[in-house]
DNA sequence: AGCACGCCGACT
DNA sequence: GTCGGCGTGCTC
């Protein structure tokens, strides 16, 4: 009887693929551990195995798998229960998950490595150029990879020399995979053995009197051990000794020094002891007591607590009851909310029980932490972390804490697969029969949807943390005030007048702004022009900074043009305006206040943010200007004042969700106003103060919004009250969409009828030199989600069958929301 | 997704 | 005449 294994492949494919393996390696063998496989002519990859069984395929041999690469599962079944949902319910493949889940380091690939036949001799006038270029090469180096050939021929395609020169029989060619995770090893010294006992010291001492500097090295070396008692790093030792790498490598080399390594993690927490968590308010306790409550009949719950109203530390409550009953737990924040100042705050309550998981972490720390967490180690009972974290290999999960529940960078757009973490958090916890907690100040529509529905349970808390109050929140009609010319550039009297006040108090101001650099838009006076994307159909945003035009799409970038492109005119007007030009103006209003910028551009690397937030926090900043960034709950203690400088290019942004956008957005900045015993403020400007969202956010009625939204949506066949897939048709020649879309859309509406919506083009119709077109699917409640699927798959495939169409890029996105 | 195979234009 | 462009089809 043969033995088989069905694998995922981290690739795109549907089906999944059938090796043969031996007896002994199908006993060995489990779903979850990794094989190399050979894949088409010459790859190999690497595979997860799905199934193990006996079943030989009938219409192909199956290939025999290269080589076993775990020991014992690094994905455990529940993973793969959820990434079977995942596929799915979001339309994608199971290696498109396979992929995103993984920590690169674990998806190796081959790489052709070409080396130098020994025997064979060569007549050099045999050889092409090129060819002699790379025998040349192989002399120096024994063994050559295709990217070292590619830059030593400066050539894109080296596949054809490769393959003359295996002609010729000058070369041979191997795949080779490298293990690309390398624990992470601490160099350590200690003095050889025969010096350690104290006559030979003193013998060693004396012998290294005319080698000054390296006996110094010793003495600190042996005070060193003295007092620590601990093994000594050898960066501790050229630290403190001031010694030179060189003087330890050439006592090392003398055999005076011992040099040896110790493996470590490269996440560590070295603080201090736990704190022990904070007592709840009278509040807090009851939001405690009800969200407990609410979990004896209800998977998951939603807590909709006001900005700073200790949301926080009601997690920290339940996280505690979780650990103690010995269970793992998730908790879930976007990308830009982990922030040390999150993570310091709850390392100090569970030390080193937490670990952090995000996008800014290297692939081999995030193959630390999934290591941890798939051994269930205690240093890992507690993962923080963004996004991807829901795909984290958890053994024992208690329950997932989705904080920020609304943010919209819980769902992924760009590769498949297009999931939202809060969602597959639920499901989740669902594989484990454990709870989830919703937290947000201001939930998203769905949400508070399924909780009136009573599909989950819902925790109102409506007091601030010490009785602080809520800001105070004005709004500023700024036509009145151009009418009356009372605006200087974008700042209104009254908001330069509350800022004046808020500086002279010692207190700090927050601009927001929700478009980054100088002014999206540079026009020509003389003849209207304005200067576009070349890849894309936007016009560039001038940053001053720089000097220069931007593209917010693709990136392009070129040198800002002292003259109009078109006509020559000097005359170079800007539209709207960014967060550079609040700063720039700020500046000139406030000269003797610091204003400092935060947006993308300046967040950039690791610690972007960090630096930014401290300088905040330490008083260095007087007028900070930001985008949404801003709004990421942050907890600044001594920011009084909050100015969004202009509220309708979000209200009138063509999204349905912008309204409830709006509101989140708004109400989150003026969250950070006044998070102590003063009273914030909140100036909105606006050119229409009686916008119904605006008058919302300033008597904070977040359920006044919720009904007028939904009733909205209703009429409009919207979520919550319709689901939708977006499917999105992407090439380089605009007429090939048009068409492709087109028939797309004619045959979803024989199945749909009046609920396919399109097709259309995007207001921006091409990014990157392709033309999209966006096709939308409304689906009503009662009909079935899975039904809906397999009827747009079956349009898909019959789509793709037809041979114009099959150049076209089809991208499904489900919830698209 | 890669990657090989195969068919057409623009260079030595 | 070859080099290199990318359309087409397949991968256990």
């Amino acid at each position: 009887m043969g033995h088989f294994i069905n694998v995922i492949l981290p690739i795109p494919l549907e089906k999944s693929f059938t090796y043969a393996i031996t007896k002994a390696e199908a006993d060995f063998l489990q779903p979850g551990i990794r094989v190399s496989v050979p894949f088409g002519k010459s790859k190999i990859y690497t595979a997860l195995v799905l199934e193990i069984h006996n079943n030989a395929p009938q219409v192909y041999e199956a290939k025999d798998i290269h080589q076993i690469l775990d020991e014992t599962p690094i994905v455990t079944t529940q993973q793969l229960q959820h990434w079977h949902w995942m596929s799915k319910y979001y339309m994608c493949t199971l290696g498109d998950v396979m992929r995103a889940a993984l920590p690169s380091p674990f998806i190796l690939e081959s790489e052709t490595v070409v080396s130098k036949n020994e025997s064979v001799v060569i007549n050099d006038e045999d050889l092409k150029d090129d060819e002699f270029v790379i025998y040349e090469a192989l002399h120096h180096q024994s063994s050559l990879k295709i990217q070292d050939m590619m830059s030593i021929l400066d050539k894109k395609n080296v596949l054809p020399v490769i393959k003359r020169l295996l002609e010729k029989n000058v070369i041979s060619v191997q795949e080779e995979i490298y293990e690309k995770y390398k624990p992470k090893l601490i160099r350590y010294v200690k003095i050889a053995s025969k010096f350690s006992s104290e006559n030979g010291l003193k013998d060693l001492i004396e012998e290294l009197s005319r080698a000054p500097k390296q006996r110094d090295v010793i003495m600190t070396l042996f005070s060193i051990s003295a007092q620590t008692k601990k093994p000594v790093k050898v960066s501790d030792l050229s630290e403190t000794s001031g010694a030179s790498s060189s003087i330890i490598k050439t006592l090392i080399d003398k055999g005076i020094l011992e040099e040896y390594h110790i493996q470590m993690d490269r996440v560590q927490y070295d603080g201090d002891d736990n704190e022990d968590s904070k007592r709840l308010n009278e509040h807090q306790e009851k939001a405690l007591a009800e969200i407990s409550k609410t979990f004896e009949s209800q998977n998951i719950t939603l807590l909709h607590g006001v900005t700073s109203s200790g949301k926080t530390e009601i997690y920290v409550k339940l996280i505690e009851d979780q650990l103690k009953a010995k269970k793992q737990v998730l908790y879930l924040l976007p990308e830009i909310a982990l922030t040390t100042q999150l993570v310091e705050r709850l390392q100090n309550y569970f030390g080193e029980q937490v670990a952090v998981f995000h996008s800014k972490y290297s692939a081999h720390e995030r193959v630390e932490v999934w290591n941890n967490v798939l051994n269930n180690l205690p240093k890992a009972q507690v993962v923080l972390g963004a996004r991807s974290s829901v795909l984290l290999p958890f053994k024992n999960l208690g329950l997932i804490i989705v904080d920020e529940e609304h943010e919209s960078s819980y769902k992924q757009f760009d590769p498949a697969p297009r999931y939202h973490a809060r969602d597959t958090a639920i499901v989740l916890a669902n594989i484990f029969r454990s709870k989830t907690l919703l937290g947000s100040a201001t939930p998203s529509l769905e949400s508070y949807y399924n909780a009136q529905q009573g599909k989950y349970g819902l925790v109102e808390l409506n007091h601030r943390y010490n009785d602080v109050m809520m800001p105070d929140i004005e709004l500023i009609d700024i036509k009145d005030k151009q009418k009356r010319k009372r605006m200087q550039g974008h700042f209104s009297d009254r908001l330069i007048e509350e800022i004046k006040e808020t500086l002279e108090q010692g207190f700090q101001v927050i601009l927001f702004q929700n478009r980054r650099g100088f002014s999206p838009i540079i026009e020509c006076n003389s003849c209207g022009h304005a200067p576009q994307c070349p890849n894309c159909d936007v016009s560039l945003t001038y940053h001053q900074y720089r000097g220069q035009l931007r593209c917010h799409y693709c990136g392009y970038n070129s040198v800002m043009p002292k003259t109009c492109d078109a006509c020559g005119s000097v005359e170079l007007d800007s539209k709207g305006f960014g967060t550079e030009q609040v700063e720039q103006e700020a500046k000139l209003l406030f000269p003797d206040h610091k204003v400092g910028r935060m947006d993308l551009d300046t967040t950039r690397g690791k610690y972007g943010y960090e630096k930014i937030i401290t300088a905040l926090e330490q008083g260095e900043i007087d007028i900070l200007v930001g985008t949404q960034m801003l709004t990421k709950g942050l907890d600044f203690r001594n920011v009084k004042l909050v100015g969004i400088m202009n509220a309708d290019n979000m209200l009138n942004f063509p999204d349905f969700r912008a309204h409830e956008r709006s509101y989140q957005l708004m109400t989150q900045v003026s969250g950070r106003a006044g998070r102590t015993k003063e009273r914030g403020k909140v100036l909105i400007q606006t050119y229409n103060p009686y916008h119904k969202i605006l008058q919302q956010v300033s008597t904070n009625s977040y359920f006044e919004m919720f009904e007028e939204q939904l009733s909205e949506r209703h009429a409009f066949k919207y979520p919550p009250v319709f689901r939708m897939i977006k499917i999105t048709l992407k090439h380089k020649e605009y007429q090939k969409v048009d068409v492709g879309a087109d028939w797309y859309a004619k045959s979803l509406r024989t199945v749909f009828g009046q609920y396919v919506l399109g097709p259309e083009f995007p207001p921006v119709a091409r990014i990157r030199n392709q033309y999209l077109k966006h096709i939308l699917v409304k689906i009503p409640q009662k009909q079935s989600l899975g039904r809906t699927k397999e009827a747009i798959m079956k349009i898909n495939t019959s789509f793709l069958s037809v041979k114009d169409f099959r150049p076209i890029r089809v991208i499904l996105n489900v919830d698209n929301y």
